[in-house]
RNA sequence: CGGGGCGUAGCGCAGUUUGGCUAGCGCGCCUGCCUUGGGAGCAGGAGGUCGGAGGUUCAAAUCCUCUCGCCCCGACCA
């Protein structure tokens, strides 16, 4: 492709638009444009990234085993509903009447989609497993989009979906996907951990997400970088929090806390680390108030919650609720006294000698203990892990990072088969549900991800992979004869005969500039025609990554190319 | 959804507080000259419903009302 009949509109200053370094330079460098909150164009250079991705995407699930499909964009509410999801995306679902009346729904995800296709076609344990996918724009009501690509409401993923008589066969689908997602993310030249996940609206047991370390990312990984144990955050162990046994247990007072509500006040207030404090939540489980014991300084993790109590549902209780639950104003409660069920996080259990609400207002009580001033009817890990906290399995400290997510993998069970009835007939004629995997990749967000690592003060630095051109020419001066007579056959040698993808930048612009651009969208290979060949027919090559140049005569283009594309490959 | 900010040429911005000549600057763009190894220089030029609607006024980018769009921060933890 030659540079001027292409468009690659470059840009010399950030759009005041962008926040992070993938984005803007994901504008400066001409890949996309912005064309409304959370959508983005992508222009030519965008479109041949993008395109790479895909096809990395597409070669490697076929390795895998997958079938591609292509599914429609638009989705009837009935199967959402049959599913009951339908309430689950809520707001985030975008939807429209059409001219009949009838509400449709652009397809957030298409686990219903597939499974009422599947149920409807595979109907023996002779057709499976199976293992479908396809790679589609997906449509979701973000309540915040941001960061270019990397939360928009519209949005390109590879979607896959799993189908076994088993759950052996299942593990077998699972782990054919998890390898083929190494595979994809090796090739892409991503530097990506993988870590345990709780598997949240999709339902489901097993899930494993993939990561990419970034200060950038919206999850928080938390990993212990001795054993290698890793998870996300909603996911994540620590190691219990010891006992202290040597603790003379001091006799309970009452203390005035006016209108001291939160633990950062009391904590204040009374001159006391939170971490010697106890919090007490109201919380609405089936019907009834239950109260969650926390250690000052942890937070409530609400997907531990919901599992320690058997998966009910659960709330916050209101102001209302409180108050009568209490007999306080909000901000007062405490274990000592309360009717209700109390469920401890460990490291309460852990705790003696604390300040908690008095379920009176304006008073706090000091010197409260377990046992011998309530009742805990239910010990459980329920909070989030904070600094400081252990690896559950080698009791090494844990470390708290961000990442951007890129790939889930789930092993959904029979959470939709059972709702939407996908069965099958086994070898005996019994009829079962099929058990099902799903599997995602966020296709922008590998872009996105890759230019956050992967950048200078200059630029994008693509790995070969990715690059949208392998190669661009640079005459330095469009008008010498010679240099643009050399450039168009190094043009035409390269991307005729080889096959290279090549760029040549036929602008007259001055060196500077162009030089400027290649390194800003980043092409690993610049072969410059410039002075040294007008003085000493020597042509000049510059790798982007490492800045090594080298100096070739016309007839060993060919073959150093050749031999840097195959180790740039490997790098 | 709550809070904050912004909207003036393709991009980045000034001007708005205190209304007043033909609305400016840098980059980019067009023409010419010159220049050709890291975003040159000179000269000339094109490009604006000042987000939109309504209002106040002799006069509105500027003041008032409404509205649309975009960005950032936060989102129930007593």
């Amino acid at each position: 492709m030659k540079w001027s009949q292409s468009l690659i509109p470059t840009l010399k200053e950030s759009p005041s638009e962008a926040e992070i370094d993938s984005h803007k330079l994901m504008i400066r460098a001409g890949l996309i444009r912005r064309i409304t909150a959370g959508a983005y164009a992508y222009l030519p250079l965008g479109t041949l990234v993008l395109n790479k991705v895909i096809n990395i995407v597409r070669e490697e699930m076929n390795r895998g085993g997958a079938i591609e499909v292509f599914l429609p964009a638009l989705q009837p509410l009935d199967l959402l509903e049959e599913s009951g999801r339908l309430s689950i995306f809520g707001e985030d679902l975008i939807t429209f009447k059409d001219r009949h009346g009838k509400t449709t729904a652009l397809g957030p995800t298409h686990e219903e989609i597939i499974t009422d296709i599947v149920r409807n076609e595979v109907n023996s344990y002779r057709q499976l497993p199976i293992t479908l996918y396809q790679i589609q724009t997906k449509f979701r009501d973000e309540t915040r989009p941001r960061f270019g690509v990397l939360r928009s409401k519209e949005f390109i993923m590879k979607d896959a979906y799993s189908f076994d008589v088993d759950y052996d066969g299942l593990n077998k689908s699972y782990k054919l996907m998890y390898d083929a997602y190494c595979r994809i993310f090796d090739r892409c030249g991503l530097d990506y951990i993988v870590v345990e996940a709780d598997s949240g609206a999709m339902g489901g047991d097993v899930s494993h997400e993939f990561m990419v370390p970034s200060s950038v990312g919206e999850d928080i990984l938390i990993r212990c970088l001795k054993c290698g144990y890793s998870a996300n955050r909603e996911r994540a162990e620590s190691a219990p929090i010891p006992k202290d046994n040597h603790v003379t247990l001091q006799t309970v007072k009452e203390v005035l806390t006016p209108n001291k509500r939160t633990i950062q006040e009391v904590s204040g207030f009374l001159k006391v680390n939170p971490n010697r404090m106890v919090k007490t939540i109201i919380y609405i489980s089936n019907g009834q108030p239950i109260a969650v014991l926390l250690r000052g300084d942890h937070e409530v993790n609400e997907t531990k919650l919901t599992k320690a109590l058997g998966l009910e549902n659960i709330a916050l209780a209101d102001q209302n609720t409180i108050e009568h639950v209490t007999g306080a104003h909000v901000g007062f409660a405490g274990p000592v006294g309360l009717k209700t069920k109390i469920i401890a996080d460990q490291a309460v259990s852990a705790l003696n000698n604390f300040i908690t609400g008095a379920n009176k207002s304006d008073t706090h009580l000091l010197n409260v203990n377990p046992e011998r001033d309530f009742k805990i009817d239910q010990i459980a890990n329920v909070r989030y892990v904070i600094n400081g906290d252990k690896c559950p399995k080698c009791n090494h400290d844990l470390d708290i990072s961000q990442g951007i997510e890129i790939g889930h993998v789930f092993k959904l069970g029979t959470k939709y088969s059972d709702a939407l009835r996908a069965k099958f007939l086994d070898t005996s004629g019994k009829e079962k549900s099929m058990i099902m995997g799903c599997y995602g990749i966020g296709v922008n967000r590998i872009i996105a991800s890759l230019i956050e690592r992967s950048h200078d003060e200059n630029g994008i630095i693509w790995p070969l992979s990715l690059a949208p051109y392998e190669v661009i020419v640079i005459p330095v001066n469009v008008n010498d004869t010679n240099s643009m007579q050399m450039a168009n056959s190094i043009y035409d040698e390269l991307s005729d005969d080889t096959g290279i993808e090549v760029l040549l930048d036929d602008r007259d612009l001055r060196p500077g500039v162009k030089f400027k651009d290649a390194d800003l969208i980043g092409v690993p290979i610049k072969i410059i025609i410039g002075k040294k060949y007008t003085e000493t027919k020597e042509i000049e090559i510059k790798l982007r990554k490492s800045g090594e140049t080298f100096l070739i005569r016309h007839e060993d283009i060919k073959s150093k190319v050749k031999k840097l594309l195959e180790t740039l490959l490997k790098s």
